[in-house]
DNA sequence: AGCACGCCGACT
DNA sequence: GTCGGCGTGCTC
């Protein structure tokens, strides 16, 4: 560069985009840039925001370097952040610049908020006092200054009156800094009265925090316990440090419920992050969050990666749910991250659930986590009894699918005036359905799964990948008309049933495509709390979070389902799923009963339930892993397909759960929608793994790649990269 | 990821 | 004759 160039140096910055480097941009003179400035660059054809990355900029042909545009006022995103990001996106195979798109996004956050018009008392009075105006005077009174509406609303007036006053000058205009998005959490709020068992869990905690440094904790209680309460002490004792807490929670459970609970607690709610946060909100918890003003939030998984600026704890609460791992973009699953981002940052992490995972559970095992028990439920939430029902000694009636006994434990229920539950994993009237004179199968035309029937909509619809026809009259293959079949039962179906054994019974169908959405399930679970149903027939959306103080019986109609579909995880699934939902009954101090309709009951998993011996299930889980070469812990397996090829990956992924046993989480992604063509050769597809022990990986993609269709494209491999290996 | 360019099928 | 589908390539 000539010496007069208006340019002196060049810096490296990591641009939103899937660059396997930072770019290399110029800085111009008078510009001060440093490791994790937050700068706009000129990318292309628009304008982005980047990081400014640590090292040595490349070097890149002078005529591509273009300048940096503006350095953004606002924090740098700081070196444990940047770490993070360089970790993550080693551990995920992802290009470094998709994991700080992650960390970027919130596009408006990084000019600082404005500041806002506010009013303030100038000392004159107003021509003539009335009732409202004497309100408003007393409360702005104290000399602070007021936004217009906060006024108005304190003091129970319309804001006209407040316009009034202020065209008098009896107010002032000042500009006021942007508020907090939540106030700070007062700790000694509402200090918890904890269980001598519930104290002594809290105080272990408590303990870490104090100490520092990272520390990973399994919090292990039963639904009921009072996990919650016990790492709000946690939470308590980090903010008493001056720290910051991030809370993780699967999207479905921050509901208002936490944040009320939270409330509770500390007198504020914690600050919110999630997906569908409306923009502006979403700048300032960024912003805030990223100057440490904020100190407590409780956000999905992409909460990990807001740049806390002074972060001390992390708590991951229902740390077996699935849906912290992402499956689009950067494959991660946050509660492993959580792990690697306390660690980089020497902090605590507690993992909070009822049915740990078994990778977490051999970890705490294994002495690398440690382990706190809440054994007991409190007060009056006793344990429901809980028995199996063997299908073969009691099965149902001809065209039913309830058993007799579960029938007859439904009617005592009836006659109480107390609530049952019906618990079916399964959406829809029926899940398959064939011709009775030529035996044709409705089949997805986009990809190879069953039509789902949906007798309310008069719909096949595929559950696959969303496919939805109308449900013909004759068969398309022979013509017959009126011969189709339904096979198998689905809540729609159970609700039939239902009818048909109580038919004055008031039941209630839940399920995820309820018309009306969210709204509309909320009302129709406060109905259910109030008693408005006598019988209410639910998929796995029943079995978290609500409680139904009336509900005495829950009858698994299926427990089965779910355990012979080829997952290496489909036990421990159906253990955790089973659990929350019986643990559903039994709230209530009431006798309650759970009962769980099986061809298998001596089946592991349903003695696990039964004899509520969860130590049980793992030790049998975790020796059936070492017997089938599962790896116990950690390690994953991902087969990533681009996009269009989501269906003839499914059959890959299905191929992988079945041969490769190290595939202990099998990732698939791509948009379901579009028509493949897999065996024209047009499409590319990526595959990545990640595991053990090489060799087996290499065998299975080369068999894979053997058998499957002709595919061209690219596959990367890379071993031995769990969470533990890093730490 | 976004965005522009470029090549083959159905239509104002 | 164009409009528009998506496959390909590029971004410091």
């Amino acid at each position: 560069m000539s010496k007069d160039s208006p340019f002196l140096t060049a810096a490296p910055v990591l641009v939103p985009m899937p660059a396997e480097r930072a770019y290399t941009y110029a800085v111009p003179q008078g510009m001060c840039v440093a490791p994790g400035s937050v700068v706009r660059v000129p990318l292309g054809p628009r304008l982005v925001a980047g990081i400014v990355w640590d090292g040595e900029a490349g070097s890149v042909d002078a005529r591509k370097l273009r300048p940096i545009e503006q350095v953004f006022d606002c924090p740098p995103i700081n070196h444990d952040m940047r770490r993070f990001i360089d970790w993550v996106s080693q551990y995920t195979l992802s290009p470094p610049g998709m994991v700080a798109r992650m960390v970027l996004r919130a596009p408006e956050a990084f000019d600082p908020e404005p500041w806002t018009p506010g009013l303030r008392l100038s000392g004159g009075q107003p021509d003539r006092m009335t009732g409202a105006r004497e309100r408003v005077l007393a409360i702005a009174a104290g000399g602070l200054s007021w936004t217009r509406s906060g006024l108005a609303h304190a003091a129970g007036v319309s804001s006209s009156v407040i316009d009034g006053l202020k065209a008098q000058g009896v107010f002032e205009t000042v500009m006021m800094p942007p508020l907090p998005v939540v106030a700070a959490p007062d700790t000694t709020y509402a200090v918890a009265e904890l269980t001598p068992d519930q104290r002594l869990a809290a105080d272990e905690l408590c303990a870490c925090v104090r100490a520092g440094g990272f520390k990973v904790s399994l919090l292990d209680g039963v639904t009921g316990s009072g996990k919650t309460e016990v790492y709000f002490e946690a939470v308590a004792a980090a903010l008493e440090q001056g720290r910051q807490v991030l809370i993780l929670l699967p999207e479905i459970a921050l509901t208002h419920a936490f944040l009320e609970r939270f409330q509770n607690r500390f007198g504020v709610k914690p600050a919110e992050w999630h997906s569908d946060l409306p923009p502006r909100m979403r700048e300032r918890v960024w912003r805030q969050v990223a100057q440490g003003t904020l100190k407590v939030v409780a956000g999905a998984r992409s909460a990990l990666f807001l740049p806390f600026d002074n972060l001390g704890l992390i708590v991951v609460d229902e740390e077996h749910d699935p849906a912290y791992k992402q499956e689009d973009r950067v494959f991660y699953n946050a509660r492993d991250m959580a792990v690697v981002r306390a660690h980089i940052g020497g902090f605590p992490v507690v993992l909070a659930s009822a049915t740990p995972s078994v990778e977490s559970q051999v970890n705490a095992q294994q002495g690398r986590y440690g382990r706190v028990v809440l054994s007991a439920r409190f007060a009056d939430a006793a344990l429901p009894n809980l028995r199996t029902i063997d299908m073969r000694r009691a099965p149902p009636a001809k065209g039913s699918f309830l058993s007799p006994l579960l029938l007859q434990e439904m009617g005592r229920v009836l006659e109480r005036g107390e609530q049952s539950l019906l618990f079916l994993n399964r959406r829809g009237y029926a899940p398959l359905t064939l011709c009775r004179s030529c035996g044709h199968r409705f089949g997805c035309p986009v990809c190879s799964s069953w039509l789902v029937e949906h007798r309310f909509r008069g719909q096949l619809v595929c559950h696959h990948c969303g496919h939805t026809e109308k449900k013909p009259e004759a068969c398309p293959d022979c013509g017959t008309l009126d011969h189709l079949v339904a096979c198998g039962p689905g809540v729609e179906r159970i609700a039939e049933d239902v009818k048909e054994h109580f038919p004055d019974a008031r039941t209630i169908v839940l399920s995820s495509d309820i018309a009306g959405g969210v709204r509309r399930l909320r009302l129709e679970l406060e109905a259910i709390a109030k008693g408005d149903a006598d019988i209410v027939i639910g998929t796995q959306l029943v079995a978290k979070g609500h409680n139904f103080p009336n509900m005495t019986l829950v009858g698994v109609v299926d427990a089965d389902l779910g355990l012979a579909n080829g997952d290496p995880r489909a036990a421990e699934r159906t253990f955790q799923l089973l659990s929350q939902v019986t643990g559903r009954a039994g709230r209530t101090g009431k006798k309650s009963l759970g009962l769980l309709q099986t061809y298998q009951p001596e089946h592991p998993v349903m003695q696990a339930i039964i004899s509520g011996d969860s130590e049980l299930f793992y030790a049998r889980e975790i020796a059936e892993r070492e017997r089938t070469g599962l790896p116990p812990f950690g390690r994953l397996a991902g087969i990533i397909v681009s996009a269009p090829m989501r269906a003839e990956a499914q059959g890959h992924a299905r191929a992988l759960r079945l041969n490769a046993p190290e595939a202990s989480d099998i990732f698939v992604l791509g948009p379901a929608e579009a028509p493949l063509s897999l065996l024209n050769g047009r499409h590319r597809f990526r595959l990545l793994v990640h595991g053990e022990r090489r060799s087996d990986l290499q065998g299975f993609i080369k068999a894979m790649l053997a058998a499957g269709p002709k595919v061209r494209g690219q596959i990367r491999v890379q071993v031995d990269i769990d969470p533990q290996s890093f730490l």
